[in-house]
DNA sequence: GCTTAGCACTCGGAGAGATTGAGTGCTAAA
DNA sequence: TTTAGCACTCAATCTCTCCGAGTGCTAAGC
């Protein structure tokens, strides 16, 4: 049931122009957008066909034509065009890519941000890990005599610091023999395999300074757990008031809701998506949320190495620019992918380039 | 000038009432509300006076009162009574206070996101330190032979980390001399002091691998550089939607870009509270700000050691619950205060306290 | 001199038509 | 299959009226 050449042509303008005006398409209209050399009553004519066919759909009787899901969906497969970016436009997500202090939560919020920024909708964040994170190394350094930093580095080399000061003294010697108990009882191990029993072990074997064992492990275990549980970074929330089907207050209030309630929420929509490479496109009630069933959803996944990836995405309503958002969240899930695959730094010279 | 008791409870009742209503209130209602036992006429002129004084304001001649700024402000100053918090506020509010993962920024973060929560209102957190940051000590951690970790902690006691790899091989011996290096170097130096003559002395001095001090100071510098221009959270701007006052969408999407636009904008509003103590209440026009003329914004200041200050504040439509709000927020604070200020640990047993 | 009852007046908001016009569907002719 | 023509539909807009909460003022009462 494959639509004439001239219905595509149809289609697509009203996709295109509803796109940009949110308002119905009518027939005379797209007389002149098509450029076809028919009468509005022939458009009329064909307009009956495809909604008939459920690719548009009427407001009311007198109204003009919008787009359905289905219609977006057909456009986003068939008509859309791949978007070009303009050399302007690279160039502002090069340099936006060129992010500072980059430990790997902070990287993945500024994903976010610079997403939202470059499409102007509401943007979100965040990574996740195939496997169980594991510790893969411990290490403590002696600030003073009472207080020492924890530094904790997980198998996808994620590396996390913490102070603790203590009421009692301690000593170099101290503090070596307990890193290298850690390492020797902890390495390797995910967070479920941190049991008491184990605890018990390495804290006999400290002596004295047992206790110091648990804050350090229970450090390691809040690394572990955040990990687990990687954070959802959501961004530019208010740009949904910019457009017009948002106007409804209680609509634009569900959808910011649901977009910042951080929780598990944004993650079961991100989270298929891991696995899949380029830029996936959720139309309307091709969501499974259902304070998503009228908004869209554009997403792009990207490689983190070790293993690990990151999803960034962007939430529409469902006449979004298709088209200009997949482009720039391909292009910029590839610059992400980039930074992070090619860690390799020149001996030599103030180069800047570095990664978490 | 002073107003008569019986004023006083006029616009106390106007006041209590708007709040809760957001209607403008009449006399007759007022002749219940007050409990005084006189008729509504007495209560009209009662409210012409406090119109002509200023204390309120008419929407149109044949509407209600509505409680001006200098009403408001007056109210907060005089008539306002402190709000006990209830039992199970606080333990809300104590339990939130068991953040994990106490990285600086996190727990400033994690402030504002709970503040916001409590109150129900888009809320914003910042850190600020009198001084200007230097660092206090470096140290290189060998991870393999082609990465290592450089930590960096600066005199607020901000510890920082990041993973280096390198093309080339590495040896234990190297890196300590790196490290003494490092810490007789740049040690005590603020962001400006250092220089490129500085760095050169230092590469001068590595040898071979002079290379590597360069990624390391450029790293410092982004940690110095990023605490200076300490960042602003925000949390729950979705929150003003909830309130009739911004049913205006434009209103509504100016206050939510000048609360996401975490710019030097929220810091020019927040740094000039950190140095009072208690809860700082700004109604309306006293704003600086622009965007926020016609919305109040409550601030509460807290100690983190060492000298830095943090803020927490709330923003909110004029006819905000201050008594309420002010009570959480200072409760709030005076936690954070705590939390930094007893980081005393025992030396003992699984206890979970700890402290950045 | 303060308080109160009474009353005319004001003005925003809600609701009922009336009007408009973009756009449709259908029919009959090309 | 296309087109011109035409009656029809219906949301949006505007106008008009009505309603009532609430005021301000005046004159009488305490």
């Amino acid at each position: 049931m494959e639509l004439t050449e001239r219905k595509k042509k149809i289609l697509r303008a009203v996709v295109e122009r509803y796109i940009q005006t949110a308002e119905p398409i009518g027939s005379k209209a797209l007389q002149e957008l098509t450029g076809l050399n028919v009468s509005s009553a022939t458009i009329r004519n064909e307009l009956a066909d495809l909604t008939e066919q459920g690719y548009l759909e009427q407001p009311h009787t007198s109204a003009g034509r919008v787009p359905s899901p289905k219609g977006y969906r057909l456009y986003v497969n068939e008509l859309m065009e791949e978007q070009r970016l303009s050399l302007e436009e690279t160039r502002q997500i090069n340099d936006a890519l060129h992010l500072k202090m980059q430990e790997l939560d902070k990287v993945i919020d500024q994903a976010g941000r610079m997403v939202s920024q470059l499409t102007n909708y509401p943007a979100f964040a965040l990574a996740g890990n195939p496997r169980r994170p594991t510790i893969k190394r411990f290490d403590l350094i002696l600030v003073d005599s009472a207080s020492f930093i924890a530094v904790v580095m997980t198998d996808g080399n994620v590396v996390k610091n913490k102070l603790f000061r203590l009421p009692t003294d301690l000593s170099e010697p101290q503090l070596q023999l307990l890193t290298t108990l850690l390492n020797a009882a902890f390495v390797g191990k995910t967070l479920d395999q941190l049991t008491p029993e184990l605890m018990r072990v390495a804290e006999h074997a400290a002596g004295a300074s047992y206790g110091l064992i648990s804050l350090v492990v229970s450090f390691a275990m809040e690394v572990l757990d955040s990990m687990e549980n990687s954070a959802v970074y959501t961004a530019g929330a208010s740009h949904i008031l910019d457009h017009p089907e948002y106007q409804d207050l209680g609509k634009a209030q569900k959808l910011m809701s649901y977009l910042t309630e951080e929780q598990s929420l944004a993650k079961s929509l991100a989270l298929p998506a891991l696995n899949d490479d380029g830029a996936k496109i959720l139309i309307g009630p091709e969501n499974v949320a259902e304070e998503l069933k009228d908004s869209s959803v554009v997403l792009a996944s990207y490689d983190i190495g070790d293993g690990m990836k990151g999803v960034i995405g962007v939430v529409g309503p469902t006449r979004m620019d298709y088209a200009k958002v997949a482009a720039k969240l391909s292009y910029v899930a590839d610059g992400l992918s980039k930074l992070f695959g090619a860690p390799k730094l020149p001996p030599v010279g103030p180069d800047k380039e570095k990664e978490e």
